[in-house]
DNA sequence: GCTCGCACACTGTGATCACATTAAAGATTG
DNA sequence: CAATCTTTAATGTGATCACAGTGTGCGAGC
């Protein structure tokens, strides 16, 4: 648990200056700390982070690979913007990819994960009540991954990630409403049918708990760009 | 209509190097070129293409971004070995994605498409008459992303097309078995359910056709490989 | 004859530079 | 005063170079 547990981290000086610009830029996408819309420049990059082009432009590039960044037709990097339509794609390739990741790590629960699983919504719960959304973010993430992570999933687990990158700029729209609107705890029915033996029902926790979460976006997206990615004026 | 089409083919020369070294690659993997643990260098692949190392470099960081091509410890990059398990994992992967991309697609599907279908089918059998295990291999992959664009998928097509190029390298070993053994005609069933309007019927239709494609695959990889990532004699 | 050690070639990484394209101002003119 | 053209700054792309780590192959020593 001390060692490999947080590959994110900075405890090694990480191999290549490369990774550490992606691992920078990828949990500050994550996290929300870009918006839509935003534009990087290689230079710009390269000298907020104190290293040459090199290692920022592939990092960008990476992240453009993984669908976390888009190329411009003018060859300039940005975040991505979003469209209802997108996002509801975005649920559907959540839903389905999750839901098998899950029924995948299924066989190899067991009650030492279901403690694990509740300890981490706990300090979720916890989140919560401080009203600490970055914290409830990544508790959330930390919960799912926990569950995929059961299985080897050298297939689905960049899939899933590669689906997390594209949402989290989209993601400081639920800042307001954390806490405001009630949602049944899916993460406990998960739990439950951990302990229960139950696939299916961890399998329907956790699409329930994806279209919860999901669910309130596309309003919120289509409340703040009203004008979609066409012509402001 | 007419400009944007064929984004793949080298109408044009193609804005920047990288890209078209990207394109050639990718096309190579995906068409079996490569084996599993054929390892590229930089310099190599850029010596082979007469241009310098930037572009090269870049293609090659973009297809490991993909999935399509490891990193392996040694920071030396090679088209990826392949188990069982592995295996297993992408088939599910590609039933979870390719139904939902199918049943989003369903709704935009016509008689036009049907007919169109039945085309790239008909060219596909003529292929296996032919014993063109390539050209059945193109036409394969044809039809099922024919199927998929009907509906916009900016976010369930790369990831399908990533789950594709991690197949590539393995398909080589269906080559002898071309036409040896008899399977039902899935496409055929696929396009017999959207003339019918049954889009649970194209779902299992698309479901069957890449359980049997995939199911003897692990087989014949255990058959390959055995003694796992050792070495080849 | 076998093993250990050393030197050399090769690879990826990162930095720097040159160039063409594009966005942004600034100046000029109607 | 506004619109347009010209000049200027900035950006991505591609090339070249320097460096450190790795693996290989050759040779010396036991």
């Amino acid at each position: 648990m001390t060692s490999s547990d947080n590959p994110s981290k900075d405890k090694v000086p990480l191999a290549t200056l490369q990774e550490r610009v992606y691992r920078e830029l990828r949990e500050s996408i994550m996290l929300g700390h870009f918006h839509p819309g935003d534009a990087m420049t290689i230079r710009g990059l390269a000298e907020k982070l104190g290293t040459s082009m090199m290692p920022a432009r592939e990092a960008l590039r990476r992240l453009v690979a993984e669908r976390a960044l888009t190329l411009l037709p003018n060859r300039r990097v940005a975040v991505p913007h979003m469209t209802p339509e997108t996002f509801r794609e975005l649920t559907e390739a959540r839903v389905a990819l999750e839901v098998l990741a899950a029924r995948r790590a299924f066989p190899a629960t067991d009650e030492a994960l279901a403690e694990n699983l509740a300890q981490i919504n706990a300090q979720q719960d916890e989140a919560i009540a401080a009203g600490d959304w970055a914290q409830y973010q990544e508790r959330n993430r930390a919960f799912h991954f926990a569950l995929y992570a059961c299985a080897p999933a050298q297939v689905l687990l960049p899939l899933i990630e590669s689906l997390w990158l594209q949402i989290g700029p989209f993601l400081y729209l639920t800042r307001e409403s954390l806490g405001t609107t009630y949602l049944e705890d899916r993460h406990e029915e998960a739990i439950a049918a951990i302990k229960g033996r139950d696939e299916d029902g961890l399998a329907q926790a956790i699409e329930q708990d994806i279209r919860d979460g999901m669910g309130g976006l596309p309003a919120l997206l289509a409340k703040r760009t009203p004008a979609v990615t066409g012509g402001p004026v």
